[in-house]
DNA sequence: CTACGGGCATGACACATGTCATGGCCGGGG
DNA sequence: CCCCGGCCATGACATGTGTCATGCCCGTAG
């Protein structure tokens, strides 16, 4: 019998998923969590075999989840996400993620995929592990990605000099070359996109 | 026999959902679609009693396909979103949509909601009514909402004065009066804003 | 009718933002 | 060693953006 934690911040397809698990005979759905720090603390209770994590919850995302449960349980983890996008599938496997599937696959998948990773093997959407390898990295240096984070809900550049400590012209020019890679014309467009291809 | 079409362009959940009501007695998914203009060439086909709409959708989203169903066909439909804004809910129910459930809320709801839409009734989900009964209209003008639909991607004034037809200056007015509205400081913590709460 | 208020449009002005040329710092070859 | 190239930081300059005062149009209250 496979034990197995969900966690979702959508309830209807939690609930749903937890619904089609059941009706497998080797699958035991034992945690149904709603944000990554509940995930933390059942999975630290209850050691199921494997976890279910979505990339976007509440409090900390499956990626924070799975890295920490990796340092302190046996627990292999899946990761489930919308936005399946190369830089998201490095930050998941670097985790120590054992599985990572896109939501734009078919529920019926995620049981083979639990199967095969409580097995002990791993699993990749092939489809994203394509894009991943043909696809570069970000063209961004660590500090313009500090940039655009700090600056990702439209701050002012006044307001991101100061969470960096820098100089307001230093950010405008962060800014500029980073326009300039990404080939957009503001900031909003330069985040967007960055968020897009999981480069933030 | 109640008839339903599902819309969602994310696979997974359109695909647990399938299973689960086909686990329902009374009910049968006589079509799958991926987004909103194949919803609507398919309910046109099919006629089905209940469709079952997501929002969020390429092409056209869940609200436009209600609207053109309810003009065209005596199909019911139901709205179903992440985002669970009161604004959300008047343009749904402003469309002629008969049902609106947040994704929040479990899988099983799912069904009992088709069967009351299919009876007749209308569906909405409590606490997002509530909400919407005690919360505020938005407190910005049509043409604000324009300027701030084009440029909800970081377009630059020059782009939107040209989307909209009108002179640059105009539409930076229009912006500054909707920082003002919303005490933000930037055009894109107004778009935030604004699609946070539904308006666009 | 007339006065008023709200929405819409516009141009001139002040300020924030993007661009550019420059210089310091560090690490890896010739 | 010394030079080169990449990254980071900065200030001056040009351009784009936000603010303001103004005027038009229209519906409505007096």
């Amino acid at each position: 019998m496979i034990r197995v934690l969900l966690a979702d911040d959508e309830g209807m397809i939690r609930s749903a998923l937890a619904a089609l698990l059941r009706l497998e005979p080797d699958i035991e759905v034992v945690a149904e969590c709603a944000d990554g720090a509940e995930a933390v603390a059942e999975a630290a209770r209850l050691k199921p075999d494997v976890c279910l994590l979505d990339l976007e919850m509440p409090r900390l995302d499956g990626v924070e989840v799975a890295e920490r449960l990796n340092r302190t349980t046996a627990t292999r983890c899946v990761i489930v996400t919308r936005h399946a996008r190369p830089g998201v599938l490095r930050r998941a496997l670097a985790s120590g993620a054992a599985g990572f599937l896109p939501k734009s696959r078919g529920a019926d998948e995620v049981a083979a995929v639990i199967r095969r990773v409580a097995a002990g093997g791993r699993y990749v959407d092939p489809e994203v592990a394509a894009d991943a390898l043909s696809d570069e990295r970000s063209p961004l240096t660590d500090r313009e990605l500090d940039v655009l984070r700090a600056g990702r809900n439209g701050e002012t550049t006044r307001q991101i000099a100061r969470t960096l400590s820098l100089a307001p012209g230093t950010v405008r020019n962060h800014v500029s070359t980073v326009l300039g890679k990404l080939a957009v014309e503001t900031r909003q467009q330069a985040v967007l996109l960055a968020q897009e291809r999981g480069w933030i």
